[in-house]
Formats: structure tokens, sequence, C-alpha cells
RNA sequence: GGGCUUGUAGCUCAGUUGGUUAGAGCGCGUCACUGAUAAUGACGAGGUCAAUGGUUCGAAUCCAUUCAGGCCCA
């Protein structure tokens, strides 16, 4: 700086003393740039191998694992991964820095339909020309592409893991694992094969998945059929009057071409039923529900009719009259009981066709109904249909249907209607029901398997404890699990089928099988002959029946069997995991996990997968502990989506506030319920980051010439710094419990207040004269470093779960000072929590607890007397402290007023007999000098007359540094 | 439609077994400082505790219903 100075001789400016002062000094930048600083950080760990490292440190307390539950290697991260993969850091760094051997081993979902979708689409037609093996090679590369990039993402945001090691499900060795655990399944007899209804493309010929689905409108014909009752049957109900010669169930349906298939009629148990009889050609008697006689006799047009007393489903279905097939009158079918009958629409008597619809199939099941479809793969009937169906397209069969039940007289009422309806997202064309062959797990009703996963339930802490509930409900209610699936990218479910109708699927061919995937990778069922995988001409072994029991044993010539072509339930292969990853791929994790963490959805999903198969496998839970979180709503609690426009990507955030702030953002919310997120609330964390950094700058700047080694001063009892060890002594009890209890916002709320109210607030500001003017070694100056040295230890170490980046950075700062080195160890990451400190005796923090008052009630004056009298400065005023001399605390005021004057901020301060305890704020403008050092004005400034300008404490701390 | 769950200041959260005038921090506004300086301090304004109806001497808190969300099913 070359500005002009006056050749004069100038006075000694006052500026010159700003030399003598001990300003605070750091390299801890007050801006932290983030985005730039973080990759750096980031690549040293890799350089360093942090991970390695905190393996190799010596761990004081046991192994603590949290399994990780495999995310699904397709697309890019969201915030919904940000959460669970931030969370899950948290916890586990927290549990290190505890003493912990945590490793965290990330898992891949690799399999499964979404992936094998995106493959077809890219190839489009061509994809009928590759063979399953070049399939199954592109799915691969796809997924391993995303394995990486989302690898590379978790990595970004600070999450350690061994990232070099994942688990993938597509590892031969997870494939293997898989399969042991279908071998003990069936070694328990609880796989069996079974007809179910699937959605099914007709013009790819494809089983669909719910998530290849897509509603669109479609207009139907409803028709309104009349089932005739077989009254030779059963009891006429008294309620319903007379028997008559003829009556007719009424029920309604938008699927004609499933007339056929009809099975049963299903009735609520505790609706009401009632006779409606009319005149048309005669006399003509329905039944349907009491609440539906009057619209549905509007829309027929009918406008006389009578309606008898009612009876409920119940009663009806105990009369036990049956009703004749409407194509086929040589069947007689009964009338059974579903819940899901509603009065909405329809005629509350639901046509059920258990081969066509999901809730028929799950109904026809418990009344012992055949599974029927009499439909071809092609969407054409079969030969088991009434001749003029046969070989008949469905979607042109509606109006045959509804012709011949026209010609037949049952045909009560036609209306067209539009509805939703599911087309295939391919060719987006209508899509069907259809049963067909699967593989299903016994895990509903009285199955072993459920009651032993419900025993489990009770021996797993639900974090929150609703969780518990929630399943329990699931699990109640739950079906057999059907885990085939028709697709070819997952691991195959290895069943052979012998010519004469035998299915060789047992515990011992499963893990002979298992085996071989080991070796050769699941691929090798695709490529390799039965002879191969068996490793024998003929296998002798039980045959599985379609119950799923045994029977006696049989010799099967392998050379003929044929390998089936369904693939596990990708659900199947994550809730594996328990034994695939836990035992095989990293067995140096062990069984069971501490905790399994996810969002609620998966009480579902993947914990109850592997509830369900370590309940198949093993007699105690895959788990100790269960946390879920909520799901990611914006600011007015709604969903987040694309379409709304509502959305935050993971890459923005990142860009404009770093991983740190979406960390902090993560720990900040609640997690039980759903997490809001918005572009405001990251600027609000964001706030909250700087406050956090800049408290810590504030801490390190001052430590600048203080030695741990040498400097450490213990506070004057009366010191401010007592009030503040107390307060850090309750804080970092607060902060260790929350965590304890995996409460971050806690931890968060905590920390953060700690940094705004007891350190900016009203601790950095009452030892600044102390610090800034004293000399260096002054002690009242080493014991407020030494607490500020203590605070910077806990707040870092305590922010490091969560600040991962910028408790490293300050690591490395301490550890260019050699008055700090290795306070935090060699670093952050691999250091452990420093023992909370002990509290400062009870009656000093009362001390202080009874002053702050007073302090509140100086700051207001000071308030009102700068804007009445335009003081600017705290240090022109002076703390008038009255004290009655019958106070407790009046023999102690001598020493707590100079540190009362110091946390308002004041330059002087007087003590005076007074009636109550009590504080005066007075201008002194008028009244003292002002030190030209430390800005106090005193009466004393001037006393030392070498030092016109400066107070006796100035004055001497200059004559001292200058001699 | 069913199971589980949530609703307290603009935002994030506290509110003990029902008990004065419902709290904190942030943000916002005004002011001050310029030796934590793209920092810091002070003061201030913000709430029908989702709504309604009950129980009670007394309800944010207990009960019922409704409304608005979320997850999972159907």
């Amino acid at each position: 700086m070359t500005t002009e100075q006056s050749p004069e001789v100038s006075p000694k400016p006052a500026a010159d003393y700003r030399t003598t002062l001990n300003l605070p000094k750091t390299s801890f930048d007050m801006k932290a740039n983030l985005t730039q600083r973080e990759p750096g950080i980031l690549a040293r760990w890799q350089t360093e191998n942090l991970y390695q490292r905190i393996r190799s440190r010596p761990h004081t307390l046991d192994k603590w694992v949290l399994h990780d539950g495999p995310p699904y290697a397709n697309g890019d991260i969201h915030m919904g991964h940000l959460i669970n993969k931030v969370l899950k850091d948290m916890v586990v760094k927290y549990r290190t820095m505890q003493g912990h051997d945590a490793p965290y081993i990330p898992g891949w979902d690799c399999h499964g339909l979404p992936i094998e979708s995106a493959i077809q689409k890219e190839l489009g037609p061509k994809m009928r020309e590759l063979s399953v093996g070049d399939i199954r090679q592109r799915c691969r590369d796809y997924a391993m592409k995303y394995v990486k990039l989302q690898s590379d993402s978790f990595e970004r945001l600070g999450i350690l893991g061994q990232f070099d090691k994942p688990y993938l499900t597509l590892d031969p060795a997870y494939e293997g694992g898989v399969l042991d655990v279908l071998g003990s399944l069936l070694q328990r007899e609880l796989v069996f094969r079974q007809r179910k209804p699937v959605h099914w493309c007709t013009f790819d010929q494809t089983a669909l998945a719910e998530a290849e689905l897509e509603y669109a409108n479609k207009k139907d014909t409803s028709i309104f059929v009349r089932f005739s009752m077989d009254l030779t049957t059963g009891s006429w109900p008294a309620a319903w009057g007379t028997k008559p010669p003829h009556a007719h169930l009424l029920i309604w349906t938008t699927t004609p071409w499933t007339i056929p298939a009809n099975r049963a009629v299903a009735v609520h148990p505790e609706h009401h039923y009632a006779v409606a009889s009319y005149e048309h050609n005669g006399p003509q008697v329905l039944i349907l529900a009491a609440k539906r006689i009057p619209a549905t006799m509007l829309q027929a047009g009918i406008a006389h009719y009578k309606i008898s007393e009612s009876i409920t489903g119940a009663d009806l279905i105990a009369a036990g009259i049956g009703y004749r097939h409407p194509l086929d009158s040589t069947r007689l079918q009964s009338i059974i009981a579903a819940d899901y009958v509603t009065l909405d629409d329809g005629t509350g008597l639901v046509h059920i066709a258990p081969g066509h619809g999901t809730e028929d199939y799950q109904t026809g099941r418990k009344a012992g109904l055949e599974v029927y479809c009499p439909v071809l793969s092609d969407g054409r009937y079969d030969q088991s249909v009434p001749d003029f169906l046969r070989g008949q397209s469905i979607w042109q069969s509606n109006e045959l249907v509804v012709q011949r039940l026209a010609d037949t007289g049952l045909l009560f009422h036609r209306q067209e209607i539009e509805h939703s309806y599911p087309h295939c997202w391919r060719c987006r064309k209508a899509t069907i029901l259809r049963a067909t062959e699967q593989w299903f797990v016994r895990a509903s009703g009285n199955s072993p398997l459920l009651q032993t996963a419900k025993k489990f339930i009770d021996e797993v802490q639900w974090i929150p404890a609703w969780g518990k509930n929630r399943i329990a409900g699931m699990l109640e209610t739950r079906p057999d699990w059907c885990i085939s699936r028709q697709r070819s990218w997952g691991v195959p479910i290895p069943a052979f089928f012998a010519a004469d109708g035998e299915i060789l699927l047992t515990e011992k061919s499963v893990r002979r099988v298992a085996e071989y995937v080991r070796q050769h990778g699941a691929d090798c069922w695709y490529t390799h002959s039965p002879e191969q995988i068996l490793g024998t001409t003929h296998w002798v072994d039980t045959a599985l029946t379609a119950e799923g029991t045994t029977r006696a044993e049989h010799r099967f010539n392998t050379r003929e069997l044929r390998k089936g072509n369904d693939i596990l339930d990708v659900w199947f292969e994550s809730g594996a995991s328990h034994h695939a990853v836990l035992e095989s791929t990293h067995p140096e994790l062990g069984y069971p996990a501490n905790m399994y963490l996810e969002g609620s959805d998966q009480h579902r999903g993947w914990f109850q997968a592997s509830l369900l198969e370590a309940a198949g496998y093993r007699d105690t839970p895959p788990f100790k502990q269960i946390l879920t979180h909520g799901f990611i709503v914006d600011s007015h609690g709604h969903k987040m989506s694309k379409s709304q426009g509502n959305d935050i990507k993971v890459s923005d955030a990142l860009k404009q506030n770093g991983a740190d702030v979406l960390r902090l953002w993560v720990a900040s919310v609640d997690y039980q319920d759903d997490m809001p997120c918005s572009r405001e609330l990251l600027e609000r964390t964001s706030d909250a980051y700087r406050k956090i950094r800049n408290t810590i700058r504030y801490l390190l700047g001052n430590l600048y010439d203080f030695d741990m080694r040498k400097n450490i001063t213990a506070p004057e009892p009366y010191s401010i710094d007592t009030w503040m060890l107390g307060r850090l002594a309750a804080m970092t009890r607060e902060v260790h419990a929350a965590f304890d209890q995996y409460e971050f916002h806690k931890v968060f709320r905590a920390l953060y207040d700690f940094c705004n109210v007891d350190i900016s607030t009203i601790y950095a500001k009452a030892i600044k004269d102390r610090l800034y003017c004293e000399l260096p070694d002054n002690p009242r100056r080493r014991a407020s470093q030494s607490v500020c040295a203590k605070l910077l230890v806990y707040l870092v170490e305590l922010c490091a779960p969560i600040l991962v980046f910028t408790a490293d950075e300050v690591c490395q700062i301490t550890q260019e000072l050699p008055g700090l080195k290795n306070i935090f160890g060699d670093c952050i990451h691999t250091h452990l929590f420093t023992t909370p400190p002990e509290a400062p005796k009870p009656e000093l923090l009362a001390h202080w607890e009874s002053l702050m008052p007073l302090v509140q009630d100086g700051l207001k004056q000071l308030d009102t007397l700068k804007k009445s009298s335009g003081l600017g400065n705290a240090l022109d005023s002076e703390a008038v402290i009255n004290v009655p001399a019958e106070h407790p605390m009046a023999a102690l005021m001598n020493q707590y007023g100079q540190e009362i004057e110091d946390v308002l901020g004041a330059g002087f301060h007087r003590i005076i007999a007074g009636e109550k305890l009590s504080v005066e704020i007075m201008d002194t403008r008028e009244k003292y000098p002002s030190c030209a050092r430390s800005w106090k004005r005193r009466p004393d400034v001037g006393s030392n007359s070498e030092y016109p300008d400066l107070s006796a404490r100035d004055a001497a701390v200059v004559k001292t540094l200058t001699k």
C-alpha cells in the first residue's frame, strides 16, 4: 500500500496500539467454499485409504455392524438416497468415534426388471435375436455402470465405506448365497407351485410387473348378468318371503370375457341383501345388495319393483343356495364371502374368476376354488370353453359373450363405460390378468415360517416404536409369497422338469446348483446343460409335489431334464443378504447385524423379506435394531415429483451448498416423519453451517499462540469460563444422549444453539477483552484460551459424524499448529470421542444462573441508551451494580463485577450498596476518557503519565511489551 | 376403501403425569459495531397450537368426528 502520508511529525496514531493486541489469527477461512474444498479432502481420504485405516485402528469397543440395504443400480442418485446414506454414515461414524469397529459395506441390487426393461428399450426389436446370455451380459454392464456412478456420488457425500469391495447381488458368491436360502426353505417344505393371475400382455406374450403398467382410460362394455339360482339346493331365506319358482343373482362386470372363467359369486358377509321383484315377461326375482337396488333398477329403466326384507351376506351364504354357470349350466357353483366387496358401484354381488383377478384369486384360494384360466398366452381361448368361444381372441369375445347372454335371457342390462385400465408400457395395448404357474413360499396363515417371523419381531428394537406394529400388521394379513418371475435378468429358480412331469427342486439339488453358480455365475443356468450343472447322468432325489411336500425317491435322467425359465423375485435376492453378505461375501461382518436402516416403505420390502428368509434359515432375527425414516416432501408437505416441479436434484444441491450442508440438513430434520426439503430450507441450513463454521473459526483464531502442553490454565471459580464449562458439560451429555438414540435433529439443535447462544452471544463477547488486550501469558487470558481449546475439541468431535469434511479441515489446520497438534489424533475420523467434561461445582453454576437475568436487564438498558442518546459502543458505558449488604452474593460481587462488565461488554463497572441486586447502565462519554487501546472508558485512563491515552491495565501491558 | 403415521410462529424444532400471558434458535424488520468484519451484537414484530364437537374448575395436551399430508396395500 502506498498511500501518501503527511511528512509532518504525526502524533502516534491510535491505531498503532493494534500491533500490541492479540487479535485472532487463523488460516481457517470464513468462507467454506465447500464445493471446491470437499473433493480435495475426499481425494486425500482415498489416497490415505481412510476406510482401511479405521479398520486397523485399535478399537475400544466391540464390532457394531450396520448392514446396508442395497439401492437399485439404476439411475442417478436422488434425495431419497441422500437421506438414507447420510443417516447410515452418521450412525457408523458415531459408533466408530465411540470406539466400536463399525465396518460399512455398501451394496447394490443389480438384478431385476427395470434394468432388463432399460436394455429392452435400448435394443428394441433386436432383443429377439439375442440369446439370454447376451441379454444378461448387457444387463450386467448396465448395472455396473450405475454401481460406479452411484458409488462415486455416495462417496462425494462423504459416505465412508468399503466402496472398492461392495456387495453386489450379481456376484456369483452372492447368487450362491441366495440359492442356499432357497435350499433351506425347500428343506423345510415351504416352497410350492401354483397357478396365480399375473398382469399379462397378450401382444408381447409376457408377464408384466406393476412397474411396467401404464394406466389409461379405456372404453368397455359393462354388463349386469343374471346368474340362475338352483333353488333345489339350500334353503330359501324366510325373510325373503315365499320361495319363488325362479330367482337370479345379479352381478356386474366390466370384463365380459372373464364370464367363462366364473367360479363363484362373492358377497360381503356384513352387507345386506334383498330380493327385488318386478314384472318382465312374467315375474322376475333378483338378488342383490339392498342398498344397490334403487340405483341398479334406475339404470336398467325398471320403474316398478318390490323390495323384500334383507338378510346379511353371511346368512345368504349360510342358506347354501347354489347357482348355474351362465355359459355352462352343468356347473353348480356357490356363493362365498369376500371382505373387499363394496357397495359403491355394481350390485354388491361380485363375479369371481380366480384365474383373472388378484382378489378373485385370493378369495378363490380361501374357498378352495379352481384357478381356472382358459386364456392362452396370445389372448385366445383354449379348448375348454364353450364352442362359440374356442380359439377366439378375448378382445373380440366381449361382444360374443354379451350377445350369448342376451340370447339366453341372462343379460339384465348393458352400459358402455370409460374407466382407468392398465396398459403395457411398451406396446401400449391393454393388458389382462392371466393365471400361470408360479413358485411360492408358504408365508401366510399358520405357516411355520410366518410364526417364526412374528416371534422375531418381538426380539427386535423398532425405531420408531410404531414400526413394530406396522410390520406385525403386514405379516398378519400377508398372502403366500410369489417368488417367481418370467424374466431373464436375475437368479434362476433352479427347477428341472422331467418328461414324466416330475419336478426336481430339492434342498440337495439346489445346494448342488448353488455350488455350481458360485464357480460359474448364475449365467451357467442358461449356458450349461442339466447334466453339467448337476454333474451326473442320473440324479437320485425326492421329487417335489405341487403342494411343496416331497415324495418318494425318484431317479432323474439328467440328459432328459428341462431347465425352468423362471427367475427369483429380486426381493428374494436382497432378502437373502443376511446370509449372502453377512456370512458369504463379507463374513467379517457376521450374523446378525446390529442395525438395518431404511425408509419406512421397507417394512413391506426388505425388512419383511429378510425376516421371512431368516425365519426359514435359522432361529434368530437378522437384525437387532431397525431404524426407519420418512420420505422427502416439499415445503408444503407434498411429495417431490418431477412433474410438479418441486423436486430438488442432489447434484444441483451439491453444487450450490456442498455435501456438509446437505448432511447438516439431513441431521436437522426429524427423520421419523417425512422430511421437508426446499431451496429455502437448504439456505437456512447454509446459514446454520456458516454459524457453526464461524464459531469454530473464532475459537481457532484465538488459539494461535496457545500450546496445549504448556498453557493449560484452570479458570478462576467465579470466571465466565466456569459458566462456559458448565454449559459445555451439559451440551456434551445432551448430544451424546441424542446420538445414542439416533436423534440427530436433537444433536443439531444442541450444537447449533450452543454455538449461537452460549458461545457466540455470551461467551465469545465476554472474553474478547482479556484475549485481545491482556499480555499473552496473562492467567485470565490463558484460562479462557484453555476453555476455547476445550470448546474446539468437543465441538469439532461432536460435529464430525455430520460435518465430515469440515471437521477434517479443522483437524488438518490444528495439525499445522504446534500448540494444537494431535488434539484430534492424526485424523478426526480415526479419533475417539473425548470423555465429556466434568461439570463445575453446582454452587458456582448457581451463581451465574442468578446473575444472568442481571445481564439481560443490562443489555436492555444498553439498547434503550443507544436509541435515546446515540451511544454507539457499549465500551462507552459503565455498569453500576447495586448490591444489598445482606445479599448472599454480596461478598462475592467484587470478584463477579469484572466478569459482569465483560459479559455486558461495558467499559467499566462500579459496585455500590443498593436495595436490590441490580445493574444500571450509564453513558460515560462525558464522564471518563476512552482508552486508546482497549477502547474502554475508565476513570484510570491517563493514570500512567507515560501513556496518557491508556487505562492503567493497558499502560502496564504496553510497558511490558515494549521493554 | 384398509393398515401405519403426521399436522405448534415464514422455517426447523421444544412443550414433562391436562394447570399462569404457548417457548427456543433461525429467518424477517429496525438499530449498533467495524479488533470474529461477505463476520458480530442488541432490540422488535410474528401463533384461533389444522378444524369442529365433547370430557374437565381448567385442553396444544384426553376422547370423537372432519380436513389436509406421507408410506404401504386394495
